[in-house]
DNA sequence: TTCGTCAAGAGGGTGA
DNA sequence: TCACCCTCTTGACGAA
């Protein structure tokens, strides 16, 4: 039986994860909606709607366009429902398959509803109002679950590979130290003996330790490694 | 029986 | 204050 709704596989993701931008999660989601004059039917969020959930079976709409029916709701019905056992959720109300791509569709254009679109829509499909409204809540919150599974995903990428850069950079700074603490011992070209360790410099060219020189003192003297090429200017 | 999905409720935040 | 949104939660339901 085809019990995933066509909105569970259909989820629209379009966010560009290495950019990481901070608007991630919210993007998309600019209320874009005005306050215009919206019927009684979308206000309150189920707030002071008392039992405002029906035992409508969606999937069988009403036969004889009784529109009024689904945007009023119908009390006697809610109470023979419900019965005298007090309150309880009544039957899980699944949308038609034709319901879900409608409302799929009007998604990918919008992920808002001005309240306009949300009447018009909710006449089209034979829903209330208010249950558009509750599907475009939902649907924009598992686009954006989905959206920040896919950015933790990411995040967990980076850490890795920043983690493994990490130890090559340590590994690296240990093997500095090590150099630092036990220089290697370079003769001098002039006397064969030893320098100090303050003689020494790196060599840019090919970092390397070598003697180090003092322009404005001494001429400097040729690299053990690199023996200087005569220049012009000395 | 467990688990995932999803419609809907509840409560809080925000802008006009 | 109102209308709307977001987030978290609840409970029905189907599949494994």
């Amino acid at each position: 039986m085809g019990a995933t709704s066509p909105s569970a596989s259909g989820l629209e993701l379009t966010m560009a994860v290495p950019g990481l931008s901070s608007s991630s999660g919210s993007e998309g989601f600019v209320c874009t909606t005005t306050n215009n004059n919206i019927n009684s039917s979308s206000k309150g969020h189920g707030h002071g709607h008392g039992n405002m959930m029906r035992d409508l079976d969606m999937n069988q709409p009403a036969s004889g366009g009784e529109e009024e029916d689904f945007l009023m709701g119908s009390v006697e019905e809610d109470e023979e429902e419900r019965g005298a056992g007090g309150p309880h959720r009544p039957k899980k109300l699944r949308l038609s398959k034709e319901q879900s791509r409608l409302l799929e569709e009007s998604f990918r254009l919008n992920h808002t509803l001005s309240p306009k679109q949300k009447e018009a829509l909710a006449i089209k499909l034979k829903l209330r109002p208010r249950q558009v409204e509750v599907w475009f809540q939902n649907r924009r919150a598992r686009t954006k679950l989905k959206h920040t599974e896919m950015e933790c995903e990411y995040l967990k990428r980076c850490f890795g590979s920043l983690t493994e850069e990490n130890r090559r950079l340590q590994r690296e700074v240990e093997e500095l130290r090590a150099m630092r603490v036990a220089p290697p011992t370079v003769l001098s070209p002039h006397t064969r003996q030893p320098l100090p360790a303050s003689a020494l410099s790196m060599c840019p060219r090919c970092e390397r330790i070598t003697a180090a020189t003092s322009p404005r003192i001494t001429r400097p003297t040729a690299s053990p490694f690199h023996p200087r090429r005569p220049s012009p200017a000395f």
